[in-house]
DNA sequence: ATGTAGACTCTAGTCGACA
DNA sequence: ATGTCGACTAGAGTCTACA
């Protein structure tokens, strides 16, 4: 169980299911567009204030990233 | 709403119900006793893998620290 | 519209010491 | 047992460029 791997594919996830590009999710949570490429491909360990921002973006609670 | 400050007042909370010293979660966890100060106090901006680590220490689903 | 690579800056996370 | 400080190394997050 890759905690990683996990969130980024719940954020590819959720994303998809808005009809969100990563370029858009990108500006909405002001982050860069390449990073949300990686987080998505699970490589990146993201921080908390990140997650957030995201979660924001895409008006969904922060513990539905971490259903599993 | 700083997340910061609401996850580390959840690690706190359930810390202290379980009777765990900031030293024992700090070993159970893997992580360095200060950072878990710090964390407590709302100082820093912790990645998902350190989130996890913590859940796992205290026996607990991540979903129980972003629950506000 | 997405993936990856490289170079960059700032901070996560460690550690020793003292209150 | 906890908070904080200072110095350190590894990695988060940015940005440009090309497929």
């Amino acid at each position: 169980m890759d905690i990683k791997v996990a969130y980024g594919d719940k954020v590819k996830a959720i994303r998809k299911k808005q009809n969100v590009s990563q370029e858009k999710l990108a500006e909405l949570a002001d982050l860069d567009r390449t990073y949300i490429s990686d987080i998505e491909n699970g490589k990146r360990n993201v921080s908390i204030e990140t997650v957030f921002k995201i979660a924001n973006a895409l008006d969904k609670p922060m513990v539905s990233f971490f259903e599993f």
